[in-house]
DNA sequence: ATGCGCAATGCAACCGGTTGCAACGAATCT
DNA sequence: AGATTCGTTGCAACCGGTTGCATTGCGCAT
């Protein structure tokens, strides 16, 4: 069905090298040769086969995108923008979804049988093996959202966590709030463990403010919403910091139902700023985290490792800040 | 770096051939020679290339993922069914972000370049053309979420939007609104056009109701927001059929932040019925389009026409149904 | 013992490209 | 004019597999 080198050549009365060489830039062609075979090329409708290129070349241009988080709405604009960024540097994503896997190997091997160039593992809630298999298997990766460490053995990009958990402390701790709770996701997700850490070691610091804490299921609506109607069940704190926007708009669905109303009964402060937080009838107040940095930092270190081979394991970090709505308290004039 | 089928057949010392065939199924090959085989595959840790093979059988099991509905929520439930369908299958979705594109070209071009086996396009305001153009390059193609034809020139389903555009006009009427609007979404999409008609001609059947129309800028909440405050400020009409659910919630924050109530003052309905729709501070009456059979539909025909060739082009229409929440007056008891 | 069918195996060509190497011709240098 | 250089081109081998065909060896019927 689709025209081959050969046709090409064959037509542009050539060796089939040439018409290689037509298409590789860097390689040296006479213009009147370049013609020729650009001109019978177009006449016949040929473009070159990526994949059989690959062979020789050792590179495909796919890039796996790996993620188990399809529930959770920032990560549409996760995708949208990798996509568009991966696109825009000439490479192809190949789309894994893991949402139910637990073991890394399946899908090492998959992206293996299909040479992709190197994997970009997005999720907040991978255990970190698997950006490592990926390593492992000689697969350049970086992990987006992924846990910071000082010592990396993986490239990492995204926010601190615990840094983060700490600002939510403070910002609670601020705000005059003296009974405060942790409501994260689930306990397994390294992004929670690492919340929690920073929420707790920012409040012990604090000895007069009460702290409680509780982990819901799963970053979704209703896990959120479940969670917040047990906890107003027994005598709930004055302000919460869910783990998450998507669960902390669940959260504040429970307190609406409960008849009670936010902040001035019950605060919550979310994370990640995504649209529907700005949306006015949730109006949500929340720690804004830079996705697009976070995501076009990924690909320029993606690509950058592609280039030197192999390239020494970074982190890179981003700063989050509070973004003011209406679900907390404001702050005291300083 | 990876390991190759010479390397396997060397330290099995049997021909690359037997090798080959162990791996491909339907191919005879004796117990004894598999077993060896295999046995210095897996010492080895061999898994043969996809793509080295796919030159010489014609297949890749890639299937080109094309979509420009980065911002609708829904669409994240969309990838989500198609990358796990896809997967369960054998196929590995490789997703193409059309966002800015205008020509089909380059797409084509660039899914061509990777022997795509198949092309799904996924989207509602894309131009027919894309699907076709799939078509025409010899790519089998469904388009899901497409403009229902009774003659298809492409694989096509999703929903009748026409008949959506029906549904929505007599729910409106049997509730008694008088004064009915259709808020659509861009004008230049097929969804926006086909509802509009199937609105407007059902509307047409009832000569006592008033009806007037508009159309926002896209898709989006800002854009039904803005529209809704544009119509709030002359005399709007009694409810309105919003071209989708993210534009209807922009409707409803501009009615209440206009101090008016929703469904006693405005009435709305959505089409969708997303995740967000059922979120107690949202509680949006809405049309549901039912995405999972949608997906599971256009992955089978995607199937069964790789494994026909070539197919004749079907168009599967699937019905919409409303559901009863918060944003518009209830039905009268029959 | 002979002949036959059949499953198992290897050889070699092929899929659609790339690339090292040698050959060639023209331009430059001495 | 002869030697040297350099850019351009084709040949042929190779990337990692698959597959048609011929060969081999075996079991079985006669």
């Amino acid at each position: 069905m689709a025209v081959t080198l050969k046709e090409v050549a064959e037509r542009a009365g050539v060796s089939r090298s040439a018409v290689s060489r037509t298409f590789t830039d860097g390689a040296s062609v006479s213009d009147v040769m370049r013609r020729k075979v650009e001109k019978a090329a177009s006449e016949l409708g040929y473009s070159p086969n990526a994949l059989a290129s690959s062979l020789t070349t050792g590179r495909t241009k796919l890039i796996g995108l790996v993620s188990n988080n399809f529930h959770n709405p920032i990560f549409l604009e996760v995708f949208d923008l990798f996509t568009r960024g991966l696109q825009d540097r000439g490479l192809r994503p190949l789309l894994v979804n893991l949402s139910d896997e637990v073991e890394p190997e399946n899908s090492v091997r998959m992206l293996r049988q299909y040479s992709v160039d190197g994997v970009v593992v997005a999720s907040s809630t991978l255990p970190s093996g698997f950006a490592k298999a990926f390593r492992d298997a000689g697969v350049p990766v970086v992990h987006s959202f992924g846990r910071y460490s000082s010592a990396p053995e993986v490239h990492v990009v995204g926010i601190d966590n615990r840094e983060a958990g700490r600002l939510a402390a403070r910002t609670l701790v601020e705000r005059g709030y003296t009974q405060v709770g942790f409501m994260g996701g689930p306990e397994t997700a390294t992004s929670t463990q690492d919340r929690y850490t920073g929420f707790m070691s920012e409040i012990s610091a604090h000895p007069n403010i009460d702290v409680s804490y509780s982990f819901a299921k799963e970053y979704s609506f209703d896990a959120g919403r479940e969670e917040m109607l047990r906890l107003l069940k027994n005598r709930p704190a004055q302000a919460y910091f869910g783990g998450d926007d998507v669960l902390s708009i669940g959260a504040l669905s429970a307190i609406k139902d409960s008849g009670l109303r936010c902040p001035d009964d019950v605060g919550i402060l979310g994370l990640n700023d995504m649209e529907m937080a700005r949306w006015n009838n949730i109006n949500l107040t929340t720690i804004h985290q830079p996705i697009p940095q976070i995501v076009s930092s990924s690909i320029e270190l993606m690509v950058a490792t592609l280039a030197e081979g192999d390239r020494y394991p970074e982190a890179r970090i981003f700063s989050c800040s509070v973004v003011e709505r209406g679900t907390l308290r404001p702050a005291p004039k300083a």
